[in-house]
DNA sequence: TACTAGATCGGCT
DNA sequence: GCCGATCTAGTAG
């Protein structure tokens, strides 16, 4: 059983290291949502990098927006952002103030309070172990698990409603690289990390 | 199991 | 107007 250990929470040192380097250094870590002081959790099992130079599926390809802004923080904050016009996925922004780069969070693996994820995502109480892996295993899933929607957007992640904390280290070579899925622009970019072997990663 | 369309909104051309 | 860093339900095979 997972035990939730605030004082390990990541410091800015953490999110100031280069994007493609915290995204594969996200892998393992824990996400942490605090909802009404009751901790929701997962391990961040999937990740892809979108950087602000040379990279054309980037939100911030072309230039600060407002829907975007958050995406130019300096590094260490929630980048939420609505798609489709229904889903929200939620980006830990990295890189320096006005630079636009951060590491979208495509898929984690619930640990804590996963019957409250359960009734976020599927608005029932019926939480059944087969629908475990369906909870978060995609980019909008996981904020529907963890109640994150556009509201989020910009909160800090050196603070106590959103937050991630260490977890186990995955060696290097039980990271698979892999291009970006479910875009059209630059998709032969390397920037996509999972989990070797992991069965939350996302379906495509 | 595999493919397709529909939902639904805001940002950008 | 168009289309997207998605997901789901529906149909066909």
């Amino acid at each position: 059983m997972f035990e939730l250990n605030v004082h390990s929470k990541l410091k800015l040192n953490f999110y100031k290291e280069p994007t493609l380097k915290v995204a594969q250094n996200l892998l393992g870590k824990v996400l942490i949502r605090v909802i009404s002081g009751i901790p929701l959790a997962g391990i961040i099992v999937e990740t892809e990098a979108y950087l602000s130079q040379n990279d054309e599926a980037s939100h911030s390809f072309n230039g600060k927006s407002k829907r975007n802004n958050t995406m130019f923080n300096s590094c260490g904050y929630l980048y939420v952002y609505q798609i489709y016009g229904i889903h929200y996925c939620c980006n830990v922004v990295t890189g320096k103030e006005n630079v636009g780069e951060a590491v979208l969070i495509r898929a984690i693996e619930p640990i804590l309070n996963k019957e409250i994820m359960h009734k976020n995502r599927f608005n029932n109480n019926n939480f059944i172990p087969e629908k475990l892996i369906s909870l978060s295993n995609g980019p909008a899933k996981l904020c529907k698990s963890l109640a994150i929607t556009k509201d989020d957007d910009g909160t800090n992640l050196l603070g106590n409603d959103i937050y991630i904390v260490e977890g186990n280290t995955i060696p290097k070579g039980k990271i698979v690289i892999t291009n970006r899925i479910g875009i059209n622009k630059s998709k032969e970019l390397p920037f996509r990390f999972y989990i070797e072997d992991n069965k939350f990663i996302s379906n495509k």
